[in-house]
DNA sequence: GTCAGGTAGTTGAAAGTTCAACTTCAAGTG
DNA sequence: CACTTGAAGTTGAACTTTCAACTACCTGAC
């Protein structure tokens, strides 16, 4: 982080490195744009809601349900808010920690999530998937998964925690 | 997609996919993270510096900023805005057509990008480019132009435009 | 010339996200 | 048990992004 040469990236790597940035924002926008024209859900609602579908009971805690999709507490406080508001999500007390908080997914909230992952589905494929061979997806997916295993739990140096 | 199967995701597929949507949120939150810390930008807003730092003049009319980091028109003047405020970019008037705003990167603005693209390089390689081979990495390129190629100009079907 | 229609950009309010402060409860220590 | 420390969530304000309405100007048709 503090040597003095800057090691910038080859005329190749460059283009690679753009069209990652560009194609991530085209498709995440789409995918978000579907969602919220065909069922009124953003994509970051959808992906909280894809993780409480997955557990045996459709209940998670909050903090964990943040870890799952990668956001602030907070941001999932409110989001939960929210589709509490819209009668998707109930938010439950947890009997065995007094702090503790679960989302529930109501059976309007599942029927709305199996409504939206036909669309959200159809989107990853037409506008992803669909567009690179098993190879190259897979490689996509090799890539991707290292940059998490190097990012997740590593905080910038500065702070120690 | 008005079909009624839903064409899902074979499991290595859906595992790779998940990789990208963490992978990626996890790089983007921490290329913002490092450079807020580092230099008090955020990565939206070096993104726009390094476009207009690439023009023959260090200028662009707003609409073209707006394209070219696919952000909508009203975000530009804002971010725009707030760069201005900072004195790291300057807005003025366009000769050739009495609508137009140009911006204009500063001195100072410029003296900051050289700094910021230290970090942003080295993070970029650091979390994606020297996680992968070289031919791996062209492949994600090659992915991803597809992704662009595909969504480009290609409006939701509802609206023809 | 003038009028219609379109493009460039801005504006302010609404929606969503982040940030720091705060409350509540749990767990470990003495 | 009392006390400290820390984890779980929430809150409201600040900030960023989106959205719809608006101003100003350009272009082409008549």
């Amino acid at each position: 982080m503090s040597d003095t040469e800057t090691p910038w990236l080859s005329a190749d790597e460059q283009h690679s490195w753009r069209a990652f940035v560009l194609g991530n924002t085209l498709l995440v926008n789409r995918l978000d744009e579907e969602l919220r024209r065909a069922h009124g859900i953003s994509l970051p609602e959808y992906e909280i809601l894809v993780r409480l579908s997955e557990t045996p009971d459709r209940v998670m805690r909050m903090a964990q349900l943040a870890d799952a999709v990668c956001h602030s507490r907070s941001r999932v406080t409110h989001t939960i808010g929210r589709l509490e508001k819209s009668g998707i999500v109930r938010r439950e007390t947890c009997l065995e920690d007094g702090r503790g908080v679960q989302a529930r997914l109501t059976t309007e909230g599942m029927a709305l999530l199996e409504r939206a992952a036909h669309t959200h589905v159809l989107g990853v494929r037409t506008h992803l998937v669909d567009l690179a061979t098993v190879e190259e997806f897979a490689t996509v997916g090799k890539v991707m998964n290292a940059v998490t295993d190097a990012l997740i739990g590593a905080y910038p140096e500065a702070e120690i925690r």
